[in-house]
RNA sequence: GGUGGGGUUCCCGAGUGGUCAAAGGGAACAGACUGUAAAUCUGUCGGCGUAGCCUUCGAAGGUUCAAAUCCUUCCCCCACCA
């Protein structure tokens, strides 16, 4: 017999832990429940989205990658897009005001998202995934209705218990609004909506989801005597500390045009080695044996970055597929191996057309541009006080030959092919510039 | 509504009349070392620029040769009390 959708994510680490009473334990609601369900008959797992983006970005990789793995055994994806819920924002997890969407907005990201999602779990077929948005049942509902429905199955005491709403409560300089308190009422709403109609036994999320998720669990108990079950996975830390998913402060998104393909598979080559082996099993389907020797080769031979290369192979394949692979591939052959020499238009544009580019006027070029200006000009630096430090500094190269001079002034002459210039700040930051009459 | 405490450069946070473009820490960026890794070390970190100048310390006014610092009004946040 295959092995388990439940033993699957739990080798992956994608199930979290927690402690209890000095031991380790899976944070999912019953776990014998779970794997009883998950094995004897098809079940239906929701997990929900925010729609306030028109992408999603590396960060939702975790539940995309939990709900593939349930399609993958046989269940059946539920994506929740929160169009009524991410007008409130959730107290747990951090509690910046959100801006309120308006539907067409939320309708066009959904759309997009959906897109994104399809390149993981197929929205077609036998167990297809469905899409549903809380604003449809949610929004019909009125505040009495509400309260005679919802809030009369939860004790204030049982609210301000949970860690979410405590946290906030001890927090002197924080507080929490009536609006952040009864976000949990809405979110366990979900899930008994979800559960009542769509069949749906199981609600992933992250860690910080497990007190919403078990006021879901508990509503369903409460007014219809069934059990469901509550499964999180953990937040993705990097081994420093740094935040998961960004580069140079940018989200790291799924959408090609936001994030190119080249810049995403540079996201994940960059990884540290105390992360790959983690992030091999979270964002790819590699099987876990493969893994492990992957790993193996990797720590006999760190310097070739084995490990590095599968993962960042894997997941931009599934992401841009193998033609977004491809030109990510040649371009990192180009930038990090060989120089510019000899190269044409032709062959830059292709193997950079994912580099970030600014067109400039070939006449000023032959009046002479300073170094300066381009870099200031190109948005490469904020400004022209910022360039002259980072020339200074030694963190610039013009077409891959670091710049000692301050003051160089660019002409036709420094063209790296007819009619570009090739910009790059520190070791990995490139810019192009083109020229035109 | 009352009382008290606050709003400082990306974040935290010092600074109570000139020596403040503003301590310290973090983040970020660049350099060195490496393996496009981590750790470490070094430098930079409001704008323009050779010296120097210009714009910042919740907002608007005012006092002063001189204000982030004093005064007035206003806006916002927090705590306690009612």
């Amino acid at each position: 017999m295959a092995k388990s959708v439940f033993d699957e994510l739990n080798d992956r680490g994608l199930i979290n832990k927690v402690d209890r009473d000095g031991k380790q334990i899976l944070a999912v609601t019953n776990e014998v429940a779970a794997r009883e369900a998950l094995s004897s008959r098809k079940v239906s797992i929701y997990i929900g989205f925010d729609p306030s983006a028109t992408s999603l970005h590396v960060g939702n990789l975790v539940p995309i990658m939990t709900l593939a793995h349930f399609q993958r055994a046989g269940h059946r994806p539920i994506v929740l897009v929160g169009g009524a819920t991410g007008m409130i924002g959730d107290p747990s997890g951090r509690s910046t005001e959100r801006t309120l969407l308006d539907n067409d907005e939320v309708d066009k990201n959904v759309e997009a998202i959906k897109k994104q999602l399809s390149r993981f779990v197929s929205f077609e077929g036998e167990n297809a995934a469905i899409m549903v948005n809380n604003a449809d049942w949610i929004g019909q509902k009125s505040y009495l209705e509400w309260l005679r429905d919802v809030g009369k199955h939860f004790t204030v005491n049982y609210m301000i218990a949970k860690e979410s709403v405590r946290s906030r409560l001890e927090d002197r300089e924080q507080g929490i609004t009536y609006t952040e308190f009864s976000y949990m009422l809405l979110q366990a709403y979900d899930f008994f909506h979800l559960f009542t109609e769509f069949d749906c036994l199981i609600q992933g999320g992250g860690s910080d989801q497990w007190g919403n998720i078990t006021a879901g669990t508990d509503l369903i108990r409460k007014r219809t005597g069934k059990e469901a079950i509550g499964i999180t996975y953990p937040l993705i830390t990097t081994a420093s500390g740094e935040k998961f998913g960004k580069s140079a402060g940018n989200a790291i998104w799924l959408d090609g045009d936001l994030t190119s393909p080249y810049s995403f598979y540079q996201y994940w080559i960059n990884s540290e080695d105390a992360d790959v082996e983690r992030y091999l099993k979270f964002f790819s389907f590699v099987p876990v044996e493969d893994i492990a020797t992957i790993c193996e080769e990797h720590a006999k031979d760190p310097h070739k970055r084995e490990a590095q290369k599968r993962l960042a192979a894997e997941v931009t394949r599934v992401v841009h597929g193998e033609e977004g692979l491809q030109s990510a591939l040649r371009a990192t052959q180009v930038l990090f191996g060989s120089t510019l020499d000899g190269l044409s238009d032709k062959e830059l544009n292709e193997i950079f057309k994912d580099v970030p580019s600014t067109d400039m006027k070939m006449t000023d070029l032959k009046a002479g541009i300073t170094l300066i200006d381009m870099l200031a000009d190109t948005g490469m630096c904020k400004s022209k006080g910022e360039a002259r430090r980072l020339i200074k500094g030694g963190g610039v190269s013009v077409n891959n030959n670091r710049v000692e001079d301050i003051e160089l002034t660019l002409t036709d002459a420094n063209l790296a092919s007819e009619t570009m210039i090739m910009l790059r700040s520190g070791k990995k930051r490139y810019h192009l510039v083109k020229f035109q009459n």
